[in-house]
This record gives structure tokens, sequence and C-alpha cells, in this order.
DNA sequence: TCCACTTAAGCAACGCTGTTGCCAAAGTGC
DNA sequence: GCACTTTGGCAACAGCGTTGCTTAAGTGGA
């Protein structure tokens, strides 16, 4: 259940109802929203939204854009978001590349920069690079915070790493309060596959309340959106994928085990055999989409993007013979949108994602 | 995210906090708990638990019982829930048994009836029985609404049944308004995997935010509670957990695959290899706790009964191995508690969840 | 051109929420 | 017996969305 655990007082109440307006007014783009769809998309009377568009344009977080046509009587106002009224940070720290992008409300692309990383330094060094970058993109805007994605596994609730593979003197360091403290800024942590997720969760071509994305590149994970929430799990453990077991006493694996999806789709690129890597790809997804009942299963990363019809095809015609197989009406596969920042850019959405009411809890 | 997408008023705010002040009542149990400490758990002021618990008591629905020791001023008084202020009814539908209960608002059985039934027979006449059922234990008392589990496949929204397995007149027909028109109640559907897991996410006994619940009897399903929550899915049809594939070319199932867990759990049952079909279990177990990330895993169903002990001990064996071998802590496998009745007062549980502020959106 | 009608949107008064400030009640312990 | 601590209710209050009404801004027929 996505409930909150907590009291709601006056305040609380109104943040939620301008959330749910901002959403909305975000969810429109460039088109617009007059105010008497808001009402009727909230289920607030149309008084309650003009206080509520009232304010935003105060703040000069939203404003008037035109008029609808007249169907008889006074035609609609339009309103919009203004997208830079506000911005976020995003950093994705790989193994050796440090990608930071900073967007603006509506998650628009407003700058990017890459440099060389070595996640292999020492803690403080890397902070100050994420920092600098930063510091770089700012330039005097109102900035939200900054998110910041990289491999797992770590906790999204504290902000602490654990033992990053390959890399064990990253186990326990608190990256988000010393990002925190060295910007005088809100920091957000999450895995890089859970932030890709989110930022495919909030594209305007990404349709889909549910749905799991799922990352081939030197290994193979998962981030995994339920109900228009990234689901994270107890321990932001969410989204091991790579090593289900779908071939008992298959080959062996590098994680210990025997049959992991991971094994036989890297073993199959390996050889060339894209269809059978597909395949393998398309039994897992067929697995999670059985289990999570979800509304469409997403591709991406390095080796997808590599030959992504054959994945994307062989993924499809596993799924497919499932649902058809369970009465089930089949689900869309298709390919991640999303340029060489996206992760970076799904960081910087967990800035945004509190903005517009679309945190696990619906009362902060 | 587990959010609201609808507009809050100072009602629903009311509602939204006498439930969560509800939800640690019951939670309190017969112990009981302080106002100060509710003020404390719900972020609240306590001159406002002071407000919601006088509502509560002039309503009936909780009351003083007793005080704390004092710690050097005037002593904490203690509040509980008033279970007999209100019930509900929960039915179990099965292929050839009709379970009811009337529950107390503690969700402690107060009545129950079993009575054979033919879920090959027309639609109405089963309404008809599942009503008289119900009528026959509500005598007289406060009752809230009516939950009903059935096997799926099912939708939990629109309350309309689909193929039921092995009685196709069954399709399409809209149980819940059929039965909430001849009862006039409310009534809520859901698959009885879901009813079961719902019943034991509200047990004392499970302390877990978010658990699996395997049900292996004639067949093999789940049902998921994530973050307090039941997962249904988009089309309510999560928990698909028999047909996962777990060995590729493995032998035929009777879904049309190969190599589900259902086919090899079953058929190691009927070999009499428990300890086999405990492990092709836990290798199921193992991928969903790795995908999910979950606090616990709980397994029931006639099978399950017949040999409890080495059921869990090799679940157990396969979920801890993967989980050391990924470097993530052992999450507990254990039998799901609950009596013969244990689906019908899950179904009750389905109309006491908006009750106690545990659906899931957090604004009604 | 005018006027009746329709639809949109703000103003003002209102009921009700949790909050704040204060005080009475009910204990402990020197 | 008195000072102190802690609980918990009373009363006044700020602020939320709602309601009732008015004004603004169009359409379309006479």
């Amino acid at each position: 259940m996505n409930r909150s655990n907590t009291g709601a007082n006056l305040p609380a109440l109104r943040n939620h109802n301008a959330a749910l307006v901002l959403d909305l007014l975000r969810a429109a783009g460039e088109e617009g929203i007059s105010r008497l769809e808001l009402a009727e998309r909230t289920g607030l009377t149309p008084q309650a939204v003009s206080k509520i568009t009232g304010r935003l344009r105060d703040e000069g977080t939203a404003t008037e854009a035109g008029r609808r046509a007249s169907t008889g009587g006074k035609p609609r106002t339009v309103l919009k978001l203004v997208p830079s009224a506000a911005h976020a940070i995003g950093l994705h720290l790989d193994r050796d590349e440090l990608s930071a992008v900073l967007v603006d409300l509506a998650g628009t692309l407003v700058g990017a920069r890459t440099v060389p990383l070595d996640l292999g330094a020492e803690p403080a060094r890397v902070v100050e690079a994420a920092a600098a970058e930063a510091e770089a993109l700012t330039g005097g805007r109102r900035v939200l915070g900054v998110g910041v994605a990289m491999p797992g596994p770590l906790d999204h609730d504290s902000g602490v790493l654990h033992r990053v593979t390959g890399f064990p003197h990253w186990s326990g360091f608190p990256l988000r309060d010393a990002l925190a403290e060295r910007l005088g800024q809100k920091v957000f942590l999450d895995k890089d596959t859970n932030a890709a997720a989110l930022g495919l969760a909030l594209r305007a071509d990404t349709r889909a309340e549910s749905f799991a994305y799922l990352h081939l590149g030197s290994g193979l994970g998962a981030g995994l959106v339920l109900g228009g929430a990234l689901h994270r799990g107890a321990r932001t453990g969410a989204g091991e994928f790579g090593h289900q077991t779908i071939l008992l006493g298959g080959p062996a694996c590098g994680c210990g085990g025997r049959g992991c999806i991971e094994a036989l789709c890297l073993a199959s690129v390996a050889r060339g055999d894209i269809a059978a890597a597909a395949r393998f790809l398309g039994v897992g997804a067929a697995n999670l989409v059985g289990l999570l009942d979800i509304d469409a299963v997403l591709l991406g990363g390095r080796k997808v993007a590599a030959d992504e019809e054959t994945f994307v095809r062989g993924v499809n015609a596993v799924v497919e013979e499932r649902a058809l197989r369970g009465g089930a009406p089949a689900i869309p596969v298709r390919a991640a949108a999303g340029g060489p920042h996206s992760v970076a850019e799904g960081a910087a959405q967990l800035v945004l994602v509190p903005v517009f009411g679309r945190a696990n809890v619906a009362y902060p």
C-alpha cells in the first residue's frame, strides 16, 4: 500500500493539493490546461483550483498562456507551468565517468557536463569532483537539490553506500550527507537503474503507470515502477534481476550461482547470438510481467542499443506467447527512449518527485 | 509510488488522521496506547490527538482503559479500540465450499459458517447462497461491508470476474455489484491469494512491511504485500507465481509452458520427494526476494501444511544461500499462521482496510 | 444592433481542521 | 505539606476548501 504513516495538518493538505495541480500542469506541457479541467481531474472545486493556481502564479511557478475556443460562453484560460522557475541537478557517477545535468521544473535538459572519473579514488576526492560539477552547472539559478545515481548496492533512505562492486573502500560511506554538507543543498541518492526507470516514468512518451526497465550493459539489472512510483524494496535492493535463475543447473555465473539470466544473456551476446540473448532476457521479462502485472517492459543499456530491434522482437515474442497462454492481454515491449545523459536526468528527477507529489507517501 | 491522485479537503484530512489513530489503536491491541504516544507516532500535536480520540470515544469506537504508571507526574491514560463497535463479513468462495466469517474491528473471528458450494452452478444461485450466509452471520450487528475472495482471474477494481479456471460461464459476471445490490452492503472482491496475504499482513505475529505469501495447494500462487499494501498490479493479475520459468526446456506444464515452478513442485510432491519440491519452491522464492527486496517469505496451502518443516527448511536453504552470495542479509522464511478460515478472514479485511487508512491511496 | 443565454472565474462569508497559549487535574518526592 | 512534573482539556486562532453570489467574456438568435 502506498500510504502515509504520519498525520496531516493544513499546510500538509495545502502542499498535497498544490503538488497535484503542479503535476497536472507538468503533464500538460506546452499545451497547457484550464482551471476547470484541473478541477475535474483533481476532484477539487473550481474555486479551490482558482486559489491554488493563484498562489502558484504569485510564486512564479505557473502562468496564464492564452485561451481555448469558446464553447458558447466565456472561453477557458489556459495555464502552463513556468519551467524556469526552479531547477534540479542530476549526477551520474559511473565507474569511469561523471555525467552532470541541469534540468528545469519540466524535466527538460538545460545544461550538461561530462568529465572522466575514477570511482576507485578516495571518497573525499569523488565528492569534491561531484560538487564542482554541480556548482559549475548551477550558475546562479534557483536549484532545489541534487540527485545522485550510481551503481549499487546502496541505501536510498540513509544515503549510505554499501559494497560498491569492485570498490570496497566505499562501503559505509555516507555520500548523501557528505555531498549535502559540501554543497549546502538537499541531496538524494539512488541506484543507477532506479534513476533510469524514474526518468522513463516521467517522460511524456512513456505512458505506463507500471513498468520494468531492464538494463543490459556490463551486467543486467532492473528498475521497477509500480503504480507510478519507484519500487525500491525494504533496503533499496529491489531490481536484482540479473541473477534470477531461469535454468536450474545451467552454466555457472560470476555470482556463484548457475543458470542466471545475466550469465546466459551475456554468453549469448559474446557468441554473437543476439536472438538467443533476447530469448533468455524474454524469459526473465515474462516471469516478471506475470508476477507483477505491469503495463510495459522497456529495454536499455549498451548491449541492447547495439541491436535494439533484435532484442525488442525477441523479448516481445516470449512475453507475448506467455501472456496469450495465460489468457492475459499482451503488453508492449519497447526500447527505452533517452539520450546519453538519461541516467543523470533521472537522478535529477529524484529531486523533483516530491515537488509534484509523486513521493511514496502522499503527505510529506 | 503509493500516492493519491485526487485532491483533499477538510473531511478527507479528518478521515486520514482518524484512520491513522485507529490503526495505531488496533496495533496496540489489548495493551492499549496513550494519547501522547499516539501524538508521537502520528506527528500530530497532543491537542489534535485529544480531539480525534474524543470523537472516536463519542462514536463508541475507542474507550479509556486504565492508566500507566506515573513517571513523576500525572499518569498517562490508556486508550483502546472497542472491537465490537463494528464488524465485517468475509466470504471465501472455493470450488466446492463456501466459508463465511464475521470479524470485529480488531479482525478477531466472531462467527463462522461453512457450507458446500458448487461454483459451477448458475451465478445467480451462487450469489444467493453467498448472500444467505452473510445474512445468517450478521444478526443485527453493525456491518461495514462484505469482502469476497475467490480463485482468479478477476478484476478487483471493477469487481468483475474473468474466466475462472474451469468455470467459463462466470466470465464477465459483475459479482461485486450483484452481491452489493442483493445485500444492500458495500462489497469488495479480490483473489483468494490476495485475501490470504492481506490477512497475514494484519496479523500481529507477522511483523513485516513487505512479504510474499506463497500458496501451494492444487496449484501454486502468490500474494504480494509491498510497503504494507497489497500489490495487485494493473489488472489484479499480480502474483502469477506458479508459471514462472525456472528450468528452460524442463518438463511440460499444464499451462502449455515448460519448466514452470508449479509443474516441478507438484511432480516432486506426487513422487513423495518433498525436499525436492521445497528446493524448487525455494528457487522461485529466491528469485522473488531478489527482485522485490522483501522482508519475509510465508508459505501456506494444503501441500505445505502436510509437511511444513521440510518446506520451510528447504525454501529457507535456497533463499539464504542466494542472499549470502549477493552479500544481502538473509530474510526469514516461515509457515503462514492461520486457521481453517484464514482466506475468509483476509476477505473481511478488505472491508476494514479503508477504515484504518491502509488503502492504496492515502486519501479516499 | 441588441439582448438573452452560457460559461468562466473571482470575492466574501463560512464551517471546520489542526495549532497555540493557557490552566486545571493528578500524580511524585523531598 | 509543598514544589515540581506530566497529562490533557478549554478557548482563541490561522488557514484550508466550500458555498453562494457577482462580474467578466464570450455565442447566437431576433
